[in-house]
DNA sequence: CGACTTCTTGAACCGAGTCAAGAAGGGTGG
DNA sequence: CCACCCTTCTTGACTCGGTTCAAGAAGTCG
């Protein structure tokens, strides 16, 4: 948290791919390359995700980045023009297909359950440990993907680099890695190209302070 | 962050006055006493704060305790049921007026600016130094309670005690009294019995990453 | 004037950041 | 299929922002 020049190398993943817009097929199917920025030259849009994951991130004038929330295969994201990267874009972090939305049917559960993930994360970030705000996160993470019928034999795909996860968590990228060895340790998970295997959802959620409430709750309502 | 027994003594605004409702009088006016849990036996309702401030929180089963936002002097708070502190829960932080609010009018418009207030304490918690935090946080205040006239002389009151700064910050309430003197000492502020006075405004909101953006344009729309 | 919050301050400790450098992966082109 | 390059992951050593514990001072209210 030096508070000079926190001059980080750019994200690859929004230096490296131009955030250009590739290929769109029949059926209304949009598809972007890992680190495309995804903005609406048009009017604000409804996408649902098909395949992928997605961020919402600030980056500040001295290169500090925040990631805000996370959208995964079945989630809707609401596009919205005037955003850019200094207040909340979103982003690619892998290749993406998006669907137009059909019907607005349950946008307000949607916002609802992102209201609930928000608050989540405040707390994460307030009030949990580095530890505790992993596991937190993997937590939540396996919930969500579990009502999307994602979770194979207790372990997901998780496509996420250690630098994604300082920026979402608050924390440098070393002490992401660090954490993550005595989680390895502790035997509370297996983490390894790209998927992850929580070992007992229920102790974890208790160490972690976890409480499926919110979210869930509101999900299951849908 | 000590992992173990986080056992503070229950937040004094929680613990000494029961969340009593007291004296309604004609013109729908509720009032409330500091430390009252705000909600709402009956059906959701629409409320409008007259005087005093409110807080959003969550209290972990550890004892820790997270304050989501702030609801200040003509803004308006959505009340729901089955709400508690262990989820998020509105709580007085001094003497409430409550009025109910008429038209849904500026629904949407409120809910926009609320979001982008929970952004940037994201951000906040996320990725700045206490002291940026601390300003950044009395600029937000500024901005807003001037929108609302509540600013004389560049000052306004603030009625909250340091605990609640840190359990908003995501700080221990001995390193919010440590930055304020040094605050204090940097000649950034001035602050005593429930006043602000923020010297250079502009100044101080680089010195914190400080930007209105979000906030004030979407409440500019209005 | 008590009694209780709230604010301050000191000292010791530790979680997390920074800097730096090397190892391991993953694509790409020849 | 290998060589190269760039990204991502690891690890060590050191620093520092922030926490904890503790106790005393200053406010506030009945």
């Amino acid at each position: 948290m030096g508070s000079t020049e926190h001059e980080k190398p750019v994200l690859s993943v929004v230096r490296s791919r131009p955030p250009s817009e590739v290929d769109t097929r029949p059926r209304s199917v949009t598809r972007y390359q890992a680190g495309a920025t995804i903005d609406c030259e048009q009017r604000p849009r409804s996408v649902t995700v098909l395949s992928g994951w997605v961020c919402e991130m600030r980056i500040l004038h001295d290169g500090r980045r925040q990631i805000f929330g996370f959208v995964l295969p079945g989630d809707t994201l609401e596009i919205r023009p005037s955003r850019s990267l200094d207040t909340s874009a979103p982003v690619a972090l892998t290749r993406l297909e998006l669907m137009e939305t059909a019907q607005q049917s349950g946008a307000e559960d949607a916002r609802r359950r992102k209201e609930a993930w928000l608050y989540d994360h405040v707390v994460r970030l307030g009030r949990l440990t580095a530890k505790e705000r992993m596991l937190h996160l993997l937590l939540e993470f396996y919930d969500r993907l579990d009502a999307a019928g994602l979770v194979t034999a207790g372990s997901y795909r998780l496509p996420l680099t250690q630098e994604v996860f300082a920026d979402y968590l608050g924390l440098s990228v070393v002490h992401i890695n660090r954490t993550i060895q005595q989680l390895r340790a502790d035997g509370s998970l297996v983490l390894r190209s790209g998927s992850v295997t929580l070992a007992n959802r229920n102790r974890l959620a208790a160490k972690a302070c976890y409480e499926l409430q919110a979210g869930s709750e509101i999900g299951r309502r849908a």
